[in-house]
DNA sequence: GTATATAGTTGTATAATACAAATATATAGT
DNA sequence: ACTATATATTTGTATTATACAACTATATAC
């Protein structure tokens, strides 16, 4: 029998499923600010690629379609985003942020900032430097 | 005004907040192999850190009580963990894995693996052990 | 102009969770 | 020993995020 060579992905897969437990854990009740974390996303898509639409914003986050009408409902009802009627289809619309929803997005990035900084405190800059990165790019090859 | 200098807490904060719904969504329904989120760690748990009680088992994993307890209760009745009465309380008892559970948490693990591996295919050994390294330096101070 | 495709909403079901109430057993104070 | 309180677990119930299916309104293709 040879031995068997333990493989960085397998130390990835476990520990990717940990701070998922971890990372829920933290936000299913208890959420940072007043966004859920569906919102927080929303928002800052919505804020940072421009306007889309529902079915955008569903592929972006591989969401049913019905999920992202109910958040983004969710949101406008907050007042957060506001709908533009597509004019060249009028089925559809897209969604813009609103004053208010910039300003609560700001404030939950602050509060989610403020705690990641706290909990990395103790870490050398070169390795939370090196952790941002990796998770980048980690997220753009599990799209 | 002064520049704000982009601190890696900040990437780290948003890329986390991506990483999360990423997985979740590619876990919530398509469960890789048969075991659930919860469960997969579960048997992790079990198997490795040795028995422990319905208590201990939400206290690791900051869920509650009532939830692990009805998650366990899920995986004894598919046979893949048993009860051990505490002999010296008769309140509690203790979880150990069957065979059968190892076995489904070992094919589990290697779809998990063979999928993250996938994923990794064209990055560097290097990056891929330090991702190693810092998830789980960061799910040691994100308990 | 009719058939089909598409953007979005609403109805309904499920799963994971928390909190509260209940049960059984253990521990402490007298 | 007796009663009160604390603890380990289960069960009842509500909530939330999700998917899928049915529906509505509009657009596109033949």
């Amino acid at each position: 029998m040879s031995e068997k060579i333990d493989h960085p992905a397998e130390t990835i897969e476990l520990e990717l499923a940990i701070l998922m437990r971890r990372f829920l854990a933290a936000t299913t009740n208890k959420k940072i600010g007043t966004l859920d974390r569906s919102a927080y996303l929303l928002l800052h898509q919505i804020s940072s690629n421009g306007s889309s639409g529902v079915k955008a914003l569903a592929e972006e986050f591989q969401l049913d379609i019905s999920t992202i009408s109910r958040q983004t409902a969710s949101l406008e009802q907050k007042g957060y985003v506001y709908r533009i009627p597509d004019p060249q289809d009028g089925r559809a619309y897209s969604l813009q942020i609103t004053e208010s929803g910039a300003a609560e997005l700001a404030s939950n990035k602050q509060a989610r900032y403020e705690r990641v900084a706290e909990l990395l405190r103790d870490w050398p800059a070169e390795d939370q430097q090196k952790f941002g990165e990796l998770l980048s790019k980690f997220n753009r090859i599990f799209a």
